[in-house]
DNA sequence: ATATCGTACAACCAAATGGTTGTAGATCAG
DNA sequence: CTGATCTACAACCATTTGGTTGTACGATAT
């Protein structure tokens, strides 16, 4: 059986998505520019060699993710940076960091038998 | 300049590897325990409902990331969190926030430029 | 010596991914 | 209005992913 998973707030669904989002060069540059300053989906796809159907779906991925946004201004779609999601995948990467220190802990804790080991 | 860090990596292969391990429940469950204490290979598969083989596949990603080692111990292989992994993905992370941060300087305080060039 | 345990790996399968082309609907310029 | 632009989305295809079962092999226990 499934156990009780050891420390996974969010959604796992969301959490896979957002991890996945960034799991591609083409997103994580998208995401860099985005988060730079404003393009719109066509203006992306000018970067690329692939086709603007190929980006658009990256910024759809993106989007799900919660790593960009999509504003329509006219005829334009315009991806800007979404710092949401950006916030999520670095506290989870939080929380691991933190179990690694806990463990670092009691790994120092058992050699050094005595606590002097205080917080300043 | 900032367009020199957007430009940067055609293709990061290790940082395709390393989201796309965490892009994964599972996965991350594996992370998280392995990185409180040890487990062999079929300790871990012990704990979730697919067959040992689909653990041990999962194992395999997450070693190929960096995010955990593998060390045989008699007939066992010992999993172990690596630090390296997680330090690598958080600094990824916070280089985007990085970017993002800029992007709020340049709102509020224009032209303060300052060149910045990072590690990969 | 033999059986069992832990692991590795191959072969296979369904589903998802990442790309393409093509079509159609809005919106803007002339 | 007509035509060009920007976007959305469907259909399709090749490859990868995440799971399975089965086989093989070294290490361990009886």
């Amino acid at each position: 059986m499934v156990v009780d998973q050891l420390r996974t707030r969010p959604s796992d669904a969301d959490t896979d998505r957002l991890f996945h989002a960034l799991a591609d060069a083409t997103r994580r540059d998208i995401v860099a520019r985005v988060t730079a300053g404003e393009y719109s989906v066509s203006g992306l796809a000018a970067l690329y060699t692939m086709s603007f159907a190929a980006v658009q779906k990256h910024v759809a991925v993106l989007e799900r993710a919660s790593l960009v946004t999509k504003e329509k201004r006219g005829r334009e779609q315009i991806v800007r940076g979404n710092h949401e999601g950006l916030q999520k995948a670095r506290r989870l990467l939080d929380q691991l960091e933190m179990i690694w220190r806990q463990r670092a802990g009691r790994i120092a804790d058992i050699l050094a038998e005595d606590d002097e080991r205080d917080l300043p």
